[in-house]
DNA sequence: TAATATTAGTTAATCGATTAACTAAACGAT
DNA sequence: ATCGTTTAGTTAATCGATTAACTAATATTA
């Protein structure tokens, strides 16, 4: 079982030599500009010199280094992408969404996750700098908008993000949280709640969760429902938290009947504390979630939730950053580099 | 709503001019070696200079190419992350198990989904090489064996792609697929069943779950199981799939009792196929699936299955690339540059 | 004091591409 | 035959760092 230090060498080593512009050149007795021009297909060259550098290219396995080539160019064809967690399926589809974009322009995607650390933010923003990327998707980033803003040296797109003071410097994508907060509480109120719980997190700097929670809570009092009917829990955008937040609520004296979890993955720790005390879903008490991830049509009882466009807010980020113009041909309004995607009520089984 | 093309250019644009070490030796009055000197340490320089000199690093907010230093350094520290789908969290739970080591040892992950698609991951693996990445994890890659083994000039560490042909070039980390599948056909017949099924893909070129159902199978007939009570249909890899097979297995006339999905989400699918016929789960059906996604203690009923070790698996492949000693320190076994991971038989509500 | 060693910095080559500026040959017009 | 164009290629500068080789000033030693 002891490891073998050749073996390391052998793994760790590449073991064809790379060659450079200049063996091609030599190897086949023309200039370097020349093999450039073969490769770049810019300016003409003769059909005989073009096939002898293709074959000399093809022979030594020849590619032209996109490090050399992003110095002189000054373009890395490179999309930093931060994100506070990849295995969140919110998360990951608007990665997705954001990659085909990518793909589809010739550009590559750095991936970092934050877990919503806001030291780490700061660190994989300047490490974009330092790697020249071409721009930046910034995924419900943390950090005080003050300090966000001087970032600025990068072009960036902002998603879940939605700035206090509007700043076109940078791109914005976002759902109508404060609406799709607003649908969730019609639908409540249709179904004749009349105590109402909502499971969510500190607003410090997200303001998205702030206004779906805001939208909520505005709709139901403008129904006339009393403030000391809606009771707020916090606790973290977590399964387990979600447990945790629902037990507190079944031991309070007057029970709401109806729970807004702020998010699925949330709701879902709600939903399973609810079984546990064998109450009955939606009659005894309801529970809605917002995002509509995946999984959500999975679990059973299937999960009322708010859904967002996810996969799109990738894609509209990257278009930002890479073919603008094609984003008004997609017809949405944008106003202010700023694009504010519609959320839709998906009622299912536990409301 | 009409989109203003200064804010395109706004957007788009870099805002801050970038500066090289030119401009920084410039504005403080010493060489360019200087300047380099004081930002990496490795040579004395006087406090007057270094003062200065950071100063004016801070004051112009110079942050040195990444590009230039990888040109000159032969070295990028990136390393090509290529995976089938980061929506599925059995890969996002891989990927964030490789980005950790990556963060901790000062390197960065290029992320690309193939979706098992071999044009793209030839595409994909050129890309990398162009990109000098440092090294590439190649996740579950579909490509055939030969093919695979021709990239060889940068050093490239497969997970869940157990070679026919055993080949220390590149490193190796799968779970041991086989021993899976042994242990869920020995639950099962503890559980006193006599007639199964696998809801399984075609196993061109996906090793992985042809030793799982190779496992399952021998252990099954091994124990007395005649082959005409081992059903086993083919489908893909996805909830809707799932879904569709076990429809066709309950259409059956000798129908199985016990159902091995080869992994978690089409067993969620055959789940939802068995609910909608009103059965009982796992009186009338019993139904498991393989890997333990994070999902699968969520769903109800909660899926019995077989655990992988996704994230640790990540860890491992990206220690092989960039730190191949600590991992003997982990104290696992490790042969030919192969690395084989204990998988866990998860016993819950659906057996 | 003269010879040598050390220190603290600078100069210039280099990594591997791209491309402006140049050259030599071929061609055409007068 | 002479001059101007066009064509097809080469030469050399450049991107922004790192670093070996060098230099000038200072310190040490005999």
């Amino acid at each position: 079982m002891i490891h073998k230090n050749s073996d390391k060498k052998k793994l760790l080593k590449n073991t064809n030599a790379k060659y450079s512009i200049k063996d091609v050149a030599r190897e086949s007795n023309v200039s370097v500009a020349t093999v450039s021009n073969v490769i770049s297909e810019k300016k003409y060259v003769s059909p005989e010199l073009t096939k002898r550098v293709n074959d000399v290219i093809n022979k030594m396995n020849y590619k032209p280094s996109k490090v050399a080539r992003s110095l002189k160019g000054r373009k890395t064809y490179l999309i930093g992408l931060m994100i506070p967690d990849i295995i969140n399926p919110y998360f990951a589809e608007i990665a997705r969404g954001a990659e085909s974009i990518a793909l589809e322009k010739g550009y590559q995607v750095l991936l970092c996750n934050t877990d919503g650390i806001v030291e780490r933010e700061e660190k994989i923003l300047i490490a974009f700098e330092e790697d020249r990327v071409d721009g930046i998707i910034n995924v419900a980033p943390r950090m005080d908008e003050e300090k966000l803003l001087d970032y600025d040296s990068v072009p960036m797109v902002l998603i879940d993000r939605p700035l206090k003071i509007n700043n076109s410097r940078y791109g914005n994508v976002h759902s109508d949280n404060n609406m799709g907060g607003m649908q969730l509480a019609e639908h409540l109120l249709e179904k004749g709640h009349k105590r109402f719980a909502c499971l969510m997190v500190p607003f410090e700097n997200i303001p998205s969760i702030e206004n779906r929670i805001n939208g909520f809570e505005k709709f139901l009092v403008e129904n006339g429902i009393l403030n000391e009917n809606i009771i707020k829990v916090e606790g973290k955008l977590t399964y387990e938290s979600g447990f945790e937040l629902m037990n507190e609520i079944l031991s309070m004296d007057q029970r709401p009947t109806a729970i807004f979890a702020c998010s699925d993955i949330m709701a879902w720790g709600a939903l399973e504390a609810v079984k546990k005390e064998k109450l009955n879903i939606p009659k005894d008490i309801a529970i809605a979630g917002f995002d509509n991830i995946y999984f959500s049509k999975i679990l059973e009882p299937q999960l009322t939730t708010v859904n967002q466009m996810k996969y799109k807010s990738g894609v509209i980020a990257m278009k930002m950053l890479l073919d603008f113009n094609s984003i008004e041909q997609m017809g949405i309004p944008i106003i202010n580099n700023t694009i504010i995607l519609e959320t839709e009520l998906i009622v299912r089984e536990t409301t």
